[in-house]
DNA sequence: TGATAATTAATTGTCGACACTATTACGTGC
DNA sequence: GCACGTAATAGTGTCGACAATTAATTATCA
C-alpha cells in the first residue's frame, strides 16, 4: 500500500520502468538486513549469495556497491563484505536526525494541507484508536508508518523522504524493539491526535513540534532498551577524540563456525 | 587540509585501508559530474569509460551504482546511464534542506566548542576579512566551506555531514555561480562575523539562524541566476499532483552527433 | 610448549566473451 | 511523401574463468 506510494488518488501510472536484476536484488538483500534475519557483522561471501539469488557474482557486486551507499553493508577492499553495524552512539545520532527531519517533514506539510488530506488523516488516526484498544502493536506502528508516508507525501520534498529514508533503514531493527517499551500506544496515540489537531488549526509549528518530541522519547526509549540505559557509552577517547572505529566486531572470520 | 578531516588534533593515525579502484575511478567520475564538466544528461557508455579508466566494464559497472546512490547518474535499465540532470525544483528542494541541515550543524557545534576550536574559527574569518577586500570570490569559498568543515567536526554528528555532503554533491555545479552573484562576499562575510560572535557567546540558535538566514539567501540568488526569477516553474500537475518527471531530455540518444 | 615461518585453502579482483535488447537506418507499399 | 515493417548496429546484461591476496592451517625450530 505505501509501496507503490501512490498515496492518495488512483494517480498515475508510470511505465513502471523495469527494474535490474541487481536493484531486486538489492531489496531482497535490504529486507534481510533491515528485518534483522542476518547479524551485523556477518560476512557476505560473493559466490554464497550470488548463488542464491541465481545470479552472478559480478551482479552480486553491484547489489553491494548498491546497500554499501545506504550503510547497510560495509565493504572492506580485498577483504569482503559484511552486514553493518550499528552502535549505540549511531543510534543516538540517527534519533538526532530523525526527529529533526520529522519537524521538517510535519511543517512543511501543514501548509500543503487540503479536506481530502485531512480526512485521510483522520481516518488513519480513528484507525490508531480502535487498534490501541486492542493493544495490538505491530498493526499500531504499520497505521504510524502510513500516517508518516502520507505527510511526506503532503510535504512534497522528495529528498526530505530520502533523507529519512535512509536514516529509518538503519535502524528499522531496533525500531521493532519499540513494540515492548511499555506505554508506546498510548503516547504515540496521544501524539497523533495532537499533530491532527494542529494539522487542522494549520498549524505547522506545534505539528512539528509534537512529532519532534514522540520521535525524541521514542529513541530515548529504543536507546535504553537496546543498550541499556547510561548517558551514552562513556566514551574515552583515547587521543582527543576517535570514538570512530570504537566497537567493531574483531574481525569478520572467515568460517562460519568450523 | 579538510580532505583527511583529522580536524583539531594531530588525531589518528588510521591504517588508512585501500580504497578498491571502483572507488577511486567513481571519486574520479564524481569530479568530472560535479564540477560541471559533464552536461546533465550527458550518457555514459560503459566501454568508453571503462577504457578511459583504464578498468573493465564490470568494475565501471560498480562505479555507476555508487554515483547512482548519490543521484549523481540515472541508470536506466537495459537503456544505460546518464549524467544526473538537476531542474529549478531541485535546486529548490535541496537549498529548503540545505539551509535547516546547517542550522543544526551549527546549533549541535555550539556547546561542543572549546578555545582551540574558537581560534580556529576566528583565524578563517580573519582570512575572509583578508580575501574579501581583494575580491577574490575563489579564494573565499574555499574559506567559507572550511569554516563548515570544521562545524562539521565540532558538531560531531557523523551523518549530519552525510546527509549535508549527499545534497552539496548535487548542487555544486550550480554553487559555483554564486560567485557571481553581487554581494556574496559581504552578506557572507557579515554571516560569518555574526556567526562567529555567537560561538563566542555560546549562543547557538543564533549561530544557526545566521547560516539559515545566508544560506536561504544564497538558494534564492542562485535559483535567479540559474533559472531566471519567478516564483519556482508553473508547475501544472496533470492529475492533482504529478511534477516528478516533468522535465527531462527527451532521451538519451544514441549517438552524440550523427 | 610456544612462537614463528611455510603451506594451503578460501574468497575477492579483474577481465574478456557471448547473448540479448533497443535504437537507428533502411526499404517497401500505399 | 508518409507510414509502416525489416535489417543492421551499438550497447547493455550476464556469465565463467583466471589471477591475486588474504586468512587459516600446518610444520618447524628454539
Amino acid at each position: 500500500m505505501s509501496k507503490t506510494r501512490s498515496s492518495s488518488a488512483g494517480a498515475a501510472k508510470l511505465p513502471e520502468l523495469p527494474r535490474s536484476i541487481a536493484t531486486i536484488a538489492a531489496q531482497h538483500l535490504e529486507r534481510e538486513i533491515i528485518e534483522g534475519r542476518l547479524d551485523p557483522g556477518e560476512r557476505l561471501i560473493e559466490e554464497e549469495w550470488a548463488e542464491k539469488f541465481g545470479i552472478s557474482r559480478g551482479t552480486f557486486r553491484e547489489v553491494l556497491r548498491i546497500l554499501e551507499a545506504f550503510k547497510l553493508v560495509e565493504i572492506i577492499p580485498r577483504r569482503g563484505a559484511q552486514v553493518a553495524s550499528v552502535n549505540r552512539r549511531d543510534v543516538e545520532e540517527i534519533y538526532i536526525l530523525r526527529k529533526h527531519l520529522f519537524q521538517l517533514a510535519y511543517m512543511y506539510a501543514t501548509p500543503n494541507l487540503n479536506d481530502d488530506a485531512l480526512r485521510q488523516f483522520q481516518a488513519i488516526v480513528d484507525d490508531m484508536e480502535c487498534v490501541a484498544e486492542r493493544g495490538d502493536a505491530v498493526e499500531f506502528t504499520a497505521l504510524s508508518q502510513k500516517f508518516d508516508e502520507l505527510v511526506l507525501d503532503v510535504a512534497d520534498i522528495a529528498r526530505l523522504r530520502m533523507l529519512i529514508e535512509f536514516l529509518g533503514k538503519q535502524t528499522i531493527r531496533y525500531r521493532y524493539m519499540g513494540f515492548k517499551i511499555a506505554g508506546r500506544i498510548e503516547r504515540s496515540l496521544a501524539a497523533h491526535k495532537r499533530i491532527l489537531a494542529a494539522f487542522k488549526a494549520g498549524d505547522g509549528e506545534r505539528a512539528g513540534a509534537a512529532v519532534y518530541e514522540i520521535i525524541e522519547w521514542a529513541g530515548k526509549s529504543i536507546l535504553s532498551a537496546a543498550f541499556g540505559d547510561g548517558p551514552a557509552e562513556p566514551v574515552i577517547p583515547e587521543n582527543g577524540r576517535a570514538r570512530e572505529e570504537s566497537e567493531r566486531p574483531p574481525r569478520p572470520s572467515r568460517r562460519k563456525v568450523g
